[in-house]
DNA sequence: ACGTGAATCCTTTTT
DNA sequence: GGATTCACGT
């Protein structure tokens, strides 16, 4: 075991002051890149090192991700296993803690997490059932209200309605929450809840943990929101030491429930805390980090912080403006192209937006420079339609009251079971407070539906029973296996052509990750345990590449993430901020924390680009530049606008690039919304161009003749 | 019960 | 612009 100087060698003194804080309470504030990471670890491990048992650490994060990693780094650190230390997501321990004490909880042994898109569809039928109209009700808005609720810890008998809508959500909510309790299915929402509420009711529990856990540490503390704050608050007995460590300035899931209060107003509800910040930057150049600092210092009621490094300036910040939304694209994908001939790997880039729908022209530009990329974001492994149909076979099998999952395999494939069957059935279920599967059995005794449903209901029935006979004595990758070839899922999508066999491929690679599964654990049956993993860790989001790629993705899912160059895009007003943020000031303080989280992402190099006229959800735009933008100092700033022309070929060698500054004075530069003259056509403005070299072909829209492609070289084009 | 043209809706999404 | 839901027709 490494002794304690070694420990701390390799850190700062800030550093230093956090790992071996004596006191019962420490609040790290630790800026972008401050090595937050390596203090958190190396303090567990110092605690390892020290009188600590294992078994009284308690790490608390919020992706799975960033717990596997704090798990990794504390076993290379000191060598030591980490299997007895309790390190996981909120939503993880909450739920560790619920199959314990699954009765205590009032759930039923077996009970399952449903994720945001069965919650979705769940509601859906509540807003059904209740004859609401899903116009004036949308099940979205519902999902809302009910997660909201429950993220400030509320159940519907604690909610005081002030108006008839309310009064409707919270009808939605009670019935929804029934209806969840009745089939033993539990949300994100309410693993955290329902957990707190078990150490509400069962102060013996409680008990037991508080005087296990004498090490508590909550990493991202900023993001907590009502629940798991007074959650952490029972936790913590008065004896027991908390380190939290987070960035007010970071906090980016206020519309999550993340409540900035939580850390901002930390003092007032933890008494004598202690307060080390972590200022130093280890990532970023000084101009990077003077931007950030110039722009989140326009917020109020920051705990405050100047993160600085002792890098030098590097490169400043290059701010580009197109004419539009492609031009922005095109750019961005030249810039790339040069640099990446200058030998830099395309996984050095990363390319940050606002919002998703920003993606696809990106796409395009890069696709043209025949640059790979991948995005992040999309569909996960296991939210994928296939994954969830086959999953839901296998839950079925195992508790036949899921009435999530029966909804979604009971005519998929096709059986011939429609929506007014499914409907008369769900009402039977409801009058008797019975699941769907009851129902059905119930239906099929006494012969209550008519002829034809009957019949494939039956076939249903049986078809289940069946296959969980069948497969009971399997393995849970044998059991998939089974279900895929027998199920008829197989044969749904071989008829499905391109798309089906997509989705083949991906139940294969299902079953292989079963495979993979097992050996973790050969003697238990591993197939509850696959499927609780699977409902707690969504697996890698998008698909794996082979060899490296530039990254696409918004700036909330590059929290965390750093890249030696950045471009962050969209920067105009509308976008980002949004639109919807300006109404109110806190929003707009969260915007701007994005901003400062997408300007750290950097380490070397900065862009910053934007688009004089975008075309969004159809529309066209002309949107000012981003306020954001005017926050950093201009002298931090090249600007690149000028420099990027289309130039007349006949002049200008074709190889030559197009921001070339060595260009004889004689060429003539056009740029995209530039006016110009033709000797036929009159005036007009230059709207796109396409091709190079000679090649080189622009779109001209002219006031009299309309909109026409001219060859760039042939035309006698003079500017305005 | 199921497939096809129109209406409709748009932030961000760790679990 | 575009995916996704819907209402209608068969």
């Amino acid at each position: 075991m490494i002794k304690q100087p070694e420990l701390l060698a390799t850190l700062n003194q800030a550093q230093q002051d956090a790992v071996i804080a004596a006191e019962p309470r420490l609040l790290v504030l630790a800026g972008a890149g401050s090595g937050k990471t390596r203090v958190l670890v190396h303090r567990i491990a110092l605690l390892l090192q020290q009188q600590c048992h294992p078994h009284e650490i308690l790490a608390v994060t919020f992706t799975n991700k960033a717990a596997h990693e704090m798990r990794q780094r504390i076993e290379t650190l000191t060598g030591v296993s980490t299997r007895p230390l309790w390190i996981g997501t909120f939503h993880g321990l909450a739920f560790r803690f619920l199959r314990h004490h699954h009765e205590a909880a009032r759930l039923p042994e077996g009970f399952q997490i449903i994720d945001a898109d069965d919650q979705l569809r769940l509601i859906k039928q509540v807003i059904k059932a209740l004859s609401l109209d899903e116009k004036r009700w949308p099940p979205k808005q519902a999902q809302n209200y009910i997660n909201h609720q429950k993220d400030e810890g509320l159940r519907p008998q604690h909610i005081q309605t002030l108006s008839l809508i309310e009064d409707t959500w919270l009808r939605v909510y009670s019935y929804y929450e029934e209806q969840c309790q009745r089939t033993g299915l539990v949300d994100f929402a309410e693993l955290l809840l329902r957990s707190h509420e078990l150490w509400l009711h069962r102060p013996d529990i409680l008990a037991q943990y508080q005087q296990r856990f004498r090490h508590i540490l909550v990493d991202e503390f900023q993001d907590t929101n009502t629940v798991q704050y007074a959650w952490l608050k029972m936790l913590c007995h008065p004896q027991c030491s908390l380190t939290l460590v987070g960035d007010d300035d970071q906090s980016v899931y206020g519309w999550r429930g993340a409540k900035v209060e939580n850390i901002q107003n930390f003092n007032q509800h933890f008494e004598h805390t202690r307060v080390i910040r972590l200022e130093q930057n280890y990532r970023s150049t000084s101009t990077i980090l003077k931007a950030a600092n110039a722009v989140i210092d326009k917020n109020q009621g920051r705990l405050g912080k100047t993160l600085w490094t002792d890098q030098g300036d590097g490169e400043a910040i290059q701010v580009f403006c197109g004419f539009n939304e492609t031009e922005e694209a095109r750019f961005i994908a030249s810039t790339l192209r040069s640099q990446l001939s200058k030998g830099a790997s395309p996984a050095d880039f990363a390319l940050l937006y606002r919002s998703n729908a920003q993606s696809r022209v990106l796409e395009e530009a890069l696709i043209r420079e025949q640059i790979p990329y991948r995005i992040y974001g999309g569909l996960r492994f296991f939210e994928r339609a296939e994954i969830k149909t086959a999953l839901a076979y296998l839950r079925l099998s195992i508790n036949r009251n899921d009435d999530s999952s029966f909804q979604r395999i009971i005519n998929t494939p096709p059986r011939g079971i429609g929506a007014k069957t499914l409907e008369s059935l769900a009402d039977s279920a409801h009058q008797q407070q019975r699941s769907l599967w009851q129902a059905l059995g119930d239906a099929l005794e006494q012969q209550a539906l008519k002829g034809r449903a009957l019949g494939a209901l039956q076939a249903f029935y049986d078809h289940i029973n069946q296959l969980d006979t069948h497969i009971y004595p399997l393995t849970l990758s044998k059991k998939l296996e089974h279900i895929i070839e027998n199920s008829g899922l197989l044969g749904l999508y071989q008829l499905e052509g391109e798309v089906g066999q997509g989705r083949i491929d991906n139940l294969r690679e299902l079953v292989s990750a079963c495979e993979q599964f097992e050996e973790v654990d050969e003697d238990i049956d591993a197939t509850a345990q696959f499927l609780d993993h699977v409902s707690l860790e969504m697996g890698e989001r998008g698909s794996q590449t082979d060899g490296p790629v530039v990254n696409l993705m918004t700036m909330h899912a590059a929290k965390g993430l750093e890249f030696p160059v950045v471009f962050l895009t969209g920067f105009e007003e509308g976008l980002f901020p949004s639109h919807n943020a300006k109404e109110s000031p806190s929003q707009l303080e969260e915007e701007r924390r994005l901003c400062y989280v997408g300007i750290t992402r950097a380490r070397k190099q900065l862009y910053i680009t934007r688009a004089d006229s975008r075309r969004l959800y159809g529309s066209e735009n002309h949107n000012p530049p981003s306020r954001f933008l005017k926050e950093i100092p201009p002298s931090l700033i090249v600007n690149r606008q000028e420099t990027l022309s289309i130039s007349r070929p006949s002049l200008y060698s074709a190889s030559t690039s197009r921001n070339n500054s060595t260009s004889p004075a004689s060429d003539t530069l056009f740029a995209l919304g530039q006016g110009i003259t033709h000797p036929k056509f009159g005036e007009g403005v230059i709207l796109n161009y396409e091709g190079q070299g000679a090649n080189t072909r622009v779109q001209v829209n002219f006031k009299r003749a309309g909109s026409k492609w001219l060859v760039l070289q042939y035309a006698r084009l003079e500017a305005l």
